[in-house]
DNA sequence: ATGCATGAGGT
DNA sequence: CCTCATGCATA
């Protein structure tokens, strides 16, 4: 059963901490912690009343466990504070570009503490597939243990810089065309030097695989990337996204996206040796959200099965379906929106866990959506005409859920 | 590293 | 209600 509640605000301080180890683990260390949040689970659906209360926590912890951070800023204005290295757009976009426009008008992230900000986001993105899997290259090893030793970068900063511009855009009134799959880049388009053009997803392959490798070499964790890009540019990632950018499991399209940005970072990362990136971090807000539903896995594998079938119940079949799984039937409508996005990200998810029933034949792998777009227009990229092929897909998704239940 | 969730924007 | 971008909370 799963127990649905609604956490409390207040569990953002706990976030805070927690979010720093997670983060450490990705440069290899497994912290094999218990949770330290006490699950008062219910088995009710109820949303708590909105008390938002507006938690001032003064605490700054250092996302970087290697260093007490003495870091407390105002989340006040986070972008306003000046960046370590150069301007960014000047220096690195000197190049050559032209492709980004960015508006005047400014967005920033969302402040957790507020509201959220608009995004507009275009609607249209194509899936593409690899032939192959290659399941992240998780190249992490701790040789000493987990410290991470990057806050001996961080110091104060400032100096001659004056100035800090807002957000340099991600959303770009103008989309360039989805590029194909199959040429790589435009021959017109004269790319010397900078890529400000539409890369293939070998590019992106390549440039994740080289971003994660330098910023473990530099002693920087996923998290501390995200939010020295808020710094930078206004635009505040939590380490998930970096970590799903590494791994390629973000859509072509948002990879994209965000490529520009980290490979910002990445040069002044590289090159500044000794300039900080301090910033502060923002709690949660104080809304109400719902505790992760925990699903059986053989509840999963029954879902799997379902969206085999059907990738888009109707409300009504999601309806019964919940019924019989005993889940809500909102829980099962996010299920399925979710394992439509994950079949359209760049790494294909291996779709298992109920496993097909006919015996493929050796060589023959199939994917599940792969033979069939139900709706999807071109596909947007589909195979690397090379690299690698690692060791094709392994069953890592099904939980393993020993949990009671 | 990922599962489930939230929300903006589009139909 | 969907798609998409994102992220809190977790394993």
């Amino acid at each position: 059963m799963a127990a649905t509640t609604y956490l409390p605000a207040s569990s953002a301080v706990t976030t805070d901490l927690d979010g720093n180890v997670v983060g450490m683990n990705i440069v290899g260390g497994y912290h094999s912690s218990a949770s330290p949040r006490s699950a008062a689970d219910a088995s009710e659906m109820k949303y708590l009343p909105q008390h938002h209360h507006n938690h001032h926590h003064h605490m700054a912890s250092s996302p970087s466990p290697g260093g007490h951070a003495a870091i407390s800023l105002s989340a006040a204005n986070p972008w306003a504070s000046l960046q370590p290295g150069a301007d960014p757009w000047a220096a690195s976009m000197a190049g050559m570009h032209h492709a980004h426009h960015h508006h005047p008008h400014q967005d920033v992230k969302p402040l957790p503490q507020q509201a959220e900000m608009l995004h507009h986001q275009r609607q249209q993105q194509q899936s593409m597939g690899s032939p192959h899997a290659w399941h992240a290259p998780s190249a992490h090893y701790n040789p000493g243990g987990a410290g991470s030793p990057l806050q001996q970068y961080h110091a104060a900063m400032n100096g001659m810089l004056a100035h800090h511009q807002a957000a340099p855009q991600l959303h770009h009134p103008l989309h360039r065309d989805m590029q194909s799959p199959h040429h790589p880049q435009h021959s017109d388009r004269d790319v010397s030097g900078g890529e400000d053009d539409t890369p293939t997803s070998d590019d992106l392959e390549a440039f994740a695989k080289q971003f994660k490798q330098r910023r473990i070499k530099l002693g920087f964790t996923q998290a501390d990337v995200g939010l020295a890009l808020g710094t930078l540019y206004g635009n505040v990632f939590s380490q998930t996204t970096i970590c799903r950018f590494e791994a390629l499991q973000l859509s072509f399209k948002n990879m994209c996206k965000l490529k520009p940005l980290l490979q910002k970072w990445l040069e002044e990362a590289d090159s500044t040796t000794g300039s900080p990136t301090s910033i502060d971090k923002i709690a949660a807000q104080g809304r109400k959200r719902k505790k992760r539903t925990s699903i059986e896995v053989s509840v999963k594998g029954a879902l799997e099965q379902h969206f085999h079938k059907q990738p888009k119940p109707s409300a009504q079949e999601i309806s019964s379906l919940a019924d019989s799984l005993q889940l809500e039937k909102e829980v099962v409508r996010v299920w399925f929106c979710n394992r439509r996005q994950k079949e359209k990200r760049m790494t294909p998810p291996n779709t298992l866990g109920s496993e097909m029933m006919e015996g493929l034949p050796p060589g023959s792998h199939m994917h599940p959506n792969y033979g069939h777009h139900p709706d999807m227009h071109g596909s947007p990229m589909g195979q690397h005409s090379h690299s690698h092929s690692p060791p094709m897909l392994s069953p890592q998704s099904m939980g393993h859920q020993l949990t009671a239940h």
